[in-house]
DNA sequence: GGTTAGCACTCGACATGCCTAAGTGCTAAC
DNA sequence: GTTAGCACTTAGGCATGTCGAGTGCTAACC
C-alpha cells in the first residue's frame, strides 16, 4: 500500500466531505477523482486511514468523513492555500479604502471577512502598546466625578467616568490635568505605568488621591480596554449551516457573546509557518466549540492583534486560510506602518 | 354566549400555548382552568374566536394556538403586567450599581435584561442632544491627518480620523482648536449645526477648506454616530428556542446584524399608555422578523434611546413587559437626571 | 506484495399500512 | 345559551418490508 497513495485519498475524502456534506464511500471516490485503482484497493486505504484515525464512519455501511484528527492532516501537509480570485482582491482593496476612522474600518473589514467565507468573521481591537500618549483630558462631570480620556497617536482614544472621591473645583481639575499631561505627553503606552508614580508624587497633598484615581484609570485605559474588546459579523453563517452543528448552535453563540473565551483562543493559537493559524474541533479546550474550528491571523505592526473566521468543522480550508491571510494583509496596509 | 368569557378563554388559550408550545384543545382548558362550563361550550366559543380570527388550528383535530392578531389583543386588553419578583429587583439593583462607565453600564444591563427574559436583549445608545459640547480636540496624527474629539457634557466621547485636504503643521491645527473651542464650548448639540457656518468663516482663508472638513466632522459626531449603535446580548436564547422559529434563526439572526433595522423598528414602535410598546410578528414590515415579537420602551431623561427584547411571537408577555419596564426605569435612574 | 473481483452482510432511509388519541363540528335535547 | 353525544378528521407512533450504498473479507491475479 503506497504511503502517497493513502494521503491522496485522505485529501479526496476531506474535499469531497467539505462539499458535499455527505460520508464518502470508495465508489463514489473512484468516480470523482482519477486515482487510478479500484474502489476495493481504496477500500483498503481507507481501512488503514480509519485505523491511524484520521477517518470515522458514522454507522456501518455509511461512508467515511474525517475526523479533526484528519483535518489537521489535511490542512498541515496536504492543501495548499488557495490564492484569492482577482475580482476578490478588487473587492477588498476598493471596500477597504476610502475609510479612515477605525471603527469603520474594522467593521468592513469584518463583514467583508464574512461574507467572503461565508462564516462567522472576527476582529481583535489593534493593540496601543506601541503608540504614545498625545494627550490627555480631564472632564469634570459632578463634583467628584471625571471624564478621563486618553488620545494615543495612532488615533485611538479611550475614556471613562470615574469617582475621584473628593470634591474638586474647575481650576483643580484644570491644574491636574495640565500636570499629568505636561509630564506624560509622548511617553509611550507601555512605559506609563512605571512613570505614573512619580507624577502622582509631586501633586499637592490635598488632591493626592484624586491623583491616585486618576493614574489608576490611565493605566487600565493604556493597558486593557479597548484592545480586550472585539467586532464580530456573519453570525447569520451560522444558522445556514445548522446542519453542520448536530445539537444546536446555541453553545457557538453563547461562546462568540463571551468575548473573553474567544479572545483567549485567538491568543493561543500557534501561528503556522504559512502565517496562519489554525484550530480544529476539539483542539480547543471551550466545549461550546467542539464542532468548531477558527482560522486566525495576527495583523498590524507587530501582529499582535487577531483577526479570524469561525465556522464548522466542516470547512473549506484552503479558501478560508487564503481569505483571511490576504485581509490580514490589506487591513496592516490600511491601519499603516 | 358571554363575551367576557370568550376572552377568558382566548386569555387562557394564550397562557398555555406559551407554557406548553401546544396547540391547546378545548377539552385541556377546561381541566386546567375552572371555567365553569362544558368543553363544548368552549367549543362553541373557540369556533367564534377563529372567526375573528384570534386563533387558529394548525390542522384539522388539533388544538388551537394564537394569531398575532390574538396575541394583540391579549396584550392590550386581557393581560396585566406582571410584578417582578423582590430577588428579581435585588439582582437588578446590585447589578447595575457599582460601575460609571458608559459602555460598562449598557453592557451589564442588556445582560441582565436578556438573563431575565430568557430573549434576546438590545439597548440603544443615549442620544446626545440635550447634552453640550465640553471640549473639541484636533490631533495631527500625519500631515494631512487629523483626530477629531468631541467631549459633551454627559460623559459621552465621540471621534474620527479625517483627511482634511491640505497640510496643516502643529501650530495651524493650534489655532484650529482654540478657534472652534472657543466658539464652541458651552452650546447644545442640537445647537452645533446652525452655529458652525459662522465658525468656519472666520477662518482664515488659508484654512478655510480645513476648517470646513473639521465643521463637517463635528457635525456627523454630533448627530448621528454613536446614538445609532446598540449593543446586544443573548443570541444563544434563539437558539434554545428553535422550535419556535420554524424555518431557521437564520433571518432572525441577519435582522439583529443588520442594526438599521431593528433601530428603525425600535423607533417606529408607539408608546403603550402602560409604557412599553409591542410589536407583534408580521405586525413589523420585516420579513426575517415574520415569526418576531419585540417588547421596547424608551430610557434617559426624555426616554428617546431604547431599550427592548426581541423573542418568538410565543412569548410571555406580561414578565417580558414587566422586566423591560423595570430595567428601564434602573437604567435611567443610574445615568441621572 | 500489492491489487482486484466477487460476495455476504449490515444498516440507514424510505415507503406502506395500521392503529390510537386528540380534537373538532354538528345536531338534538335540556 | 348550554350540554351531551356522536360521526369524522388527522397527526403521530409503530411495525413491517424493501432498497441501495457501502463495508470487510477471501481468493485469485499480476
Amino acid at each position: 500500500m503506497s504511503e502517497p497513495r493513502k494521503l491522496e485519498v485522505l485529501r479526496a475524502i476531506v474535499e469531497d466531505y467539505v462539499h458535499s456534506r455527505e460520508p464518502v464511500g470508495s465508489k463514489a471516490l473512484v468516480e470523482r477523482h482519477h486515482l487510478g485503482v479500484s474502489s476495493a484497493t481504496i477500500r483498503n486505504d481507507m481501512a488503514a486511514l480509519e485505523d491511524d484515525g484520521l477517518i470515522t464512519a458514522p454507522h456501518t455501511s455509511a461512508g467515511r468523513i474525517p475526523t479533526d484528527k484528519g483535518y489537521r492532516l489535511f490542512v498541515d501537509q496536504i492543501s495548499a492555500v488557495k490564492p484569492l480570485s482577482q475580482a476578490e482582491r478588487r473587492a477588498i482593496q476598493s471596500l477597504l479604502e476610502g475609510s479612515d476612522d477605525l471603527d469603520d474600518v474594522l467593521d468592513r473589514t469584518v463583514r467583508m471577512l464574512s461574507q467572503l467565507t461565508n462564516q462567522v468573521a472576527v476582529v481583535q481591537y489593534p493593540h496601543l502598546s506601541r503608540a504614545t500618549i498625545r494627550h490627555i483630558e480631564f472632564v469634570l462631570l459632578a463634583p467628584r466625578q471625571v471624564l478621563v480620556v486618553l488620545i494615543a497617536t495612532t488615533g485611538k482614544v479611550e475614556q471613562r467616568v470615574i469617582d475621584v472621591g473628593q470634591d474638586l473645583g474647575d481650576d483643580a481639575i484644570a491644574a491636574l490635568r495640565t500636570h499629568f499631561l505636561g509630564s506624560l505627553a509622548g511617553i509611550s503606552l507601555s512605559r506609563l505605568t512605571p512613570s505614573l508614580p512619580g507624577v502622582v508624587s509631586s501633586v499637592s497633598p490635598g488632591q493626592r488621591s484624586a491623583a491616585q484615581a486618576l493614574a489608576h484609570v490611565l493605566e487600565t485605559l493604556a493597558h486593557n480596554s479597548r484592545e480586550e474588546r472585539m467586532v464580530m459579523a456573519g453570525t447569520a453563517n451560522l444558522a445556514r449551516s445548522n446542519v453542520d452543528f448536530p445539537l444546536s448552535i446555541g453553545p457557538v453563540l453563547e461562546a462568540l457573546e463571551e468575548q473573553v473565551v474567544l479572545l483567549r483562543l485567538l491568543s493561543d493559537m500557534a501561528q503556522d509557518p504559512r502565517g496562519v493559524a489554525v484550530s480544529i474541533g476539539r483542539e480547543n479546550p471551550y466545549d461550546g466549540l467542539a464542532e468548531a474550528s477558527v482560522v486566525a491571523t495576527g495583523y498590524g505592526p507587530d501582529s499582535t492583534a487577531k483577526i479570524g473566521v469561525l465556522g464548522p468543522t466542516r470547512m473549506d480550508y484552503p479558501t478560508t486560510m487564503a481569505a483571511v491571510r490576504a485581509v490580514a494583509r490589506y487591513l496592516s496596509r490600511i491601519l499603516g506602518p
